[in-house]
DNA sequence: CTATATTGTTAGATTATTCTAACAAAATAA
DNA sequence: TTATTTTGTTAGAATAATCTAACAATATAG
């Protein structure tokens, strides 16, 4: 059967699991921990060792006890492809849908698991094809490309900057409901007003009104000077 | 915590099938036999008979050895919220994202299985409250209640009738590919021109053309008669 | 540079879902 | 009504993904 040869191919969700959150904490190395892994997908430590062996086994990872984890070339784009559909996703369902950006994350982490190459090359198509999901991240292409962008944090400004919101970075519900309430939205532009020497807090100027903005609301705003 | 409970209560993508199989097969009686949905599922008897006393612990089927299955109230209502979900998914994808009747069904199987309340009040909403799948067959309400409709079947109209096609049976993507050839769809007037005596065929009009169709096709044509 | 803390591994058990082999009940046919 | 076929069950094993307990290596702090 055809369908055979699709499933030895196929990872479960499981495994998709495992590697996207290997895609997702691997920093400038692209090395990962693995009590790291553990305490980001709440399995436990030997849960998370012997499934390094099998994703070793099928050539997503590379794996030496005792050594940080690594995706290899092919776990890598095997990850981007799922970051990608969760981002198409996230995109569809603010866009298409009406969903507000703080409530598309559970929803795309559910669907980003569908097989259906024909399903999200559509939602790609109705979406105009775009470069980055409801938070600014980007999304990467069909082979798991990413478009790399070098933004700025909004801590990193200073007085008299102008600058565009375009991004912002781990996009937990909390956080986008407490931008929603200040009216913050991606494509603001906001005009840096002062800094606290102190504490890092910022008052800023957009719309007309002013807002102090903490040090840690700062570091998540990414931006582009203008 | 509070996903714990929700987890608690949830059927696991397993139980889901078996649950929506149980459904699908029960003919009148609201029977099912275990080799029957052995079948159906492609997994084995033993297989069956095990997860049939799982779902019995968890009151969704009434099992006793030696005895057709039954689907409790409770395994009914769940079984239809899976089929809600399914239909509308069918129905949004064709609707909304512009996919053929016969491409649908596939995604559908893997979407009805995602847990959020407010993705599928979305689709429903958006598709303005529907009644029926992109097949005709009806989309169970939120407390899982069907509203059932007496169709007749195009095979047993006669010569002369004028009917509506309204349902079609067992959408299996070969016979929806053929009803397309033919420009055969949902809520097309038909006029029965003749039928042949020894193997049941039928000579129809519709859209100033004459067509035959075989006693098959006719028996999974659901109408209306004008 | 040892002592301690952190991190990672191994071994063995558990749960969910599946299987095959062997057996038992029920239905059907002779 | 007995023989045969079909259907259904039990027992026992396999795989995937998880856990706890115990141990080992590495990193950190005196």
């Amino acid at each position: 059967m055809i369908s055979c040869r699709i499933f030895i191919l196929m990872n479960s969700l499981t495994e998709e699991n495992y590697l996207k959150a290997l895609f997702n904490l691997a920093g400038e190395k692209g090395e990962v921990g693995v009590n790291d892994l553990s305490r980001h997908l709440d399995i436990k430590m030997p849960t998370v060792t012997s499934m390094m062996k099998k994703l070793a086994e099928k050539k997503l990872v590379h794996y030496e006890t005792y050594k940080p984890l690594r995706l290899t070339e092919k776990g890598r784009k095997e990850a981007a492809l799922i970051i990608r559909k969760h981002r198409l996703t996230e995109m569809y369902l603010v866009q298409k849908m009406g969903f507000g950006w703080e409530d598309v994350h559970e929803i795309a982490e559910q669907i980003e698991h569908i097989h259906s190459p024909a399903f999200f090359d559509k939602m790609d198509e109705l979406l105009g094809y775009p470069k980055a999901d409801p938070h600014g991240a980007p999304i990467p292409d069909k082979n798991g490309k990413f478009a790399w962008i070098a933004y700025d944090r909004l801590c990193d400004c200073h007085p008299g900057d102008t600058v565009r919101l375009l991004a912002v970075v781990h996009s937990a519900s909390d956080f986008l409901k407490f931008l929603n309430q200040r009216h913050i939205h991606l494509g603001l532009r906001i005009k840096v007003h002062s800094v606290e020497p102190f504490d890092g807090s910022m008052v800023v100027a957009y719309d007309n009104r002013h807002e102090t903005l903490s040090r840690m609301v700062c570091e998540r705003l990414l931006v582009e000077k203008q």
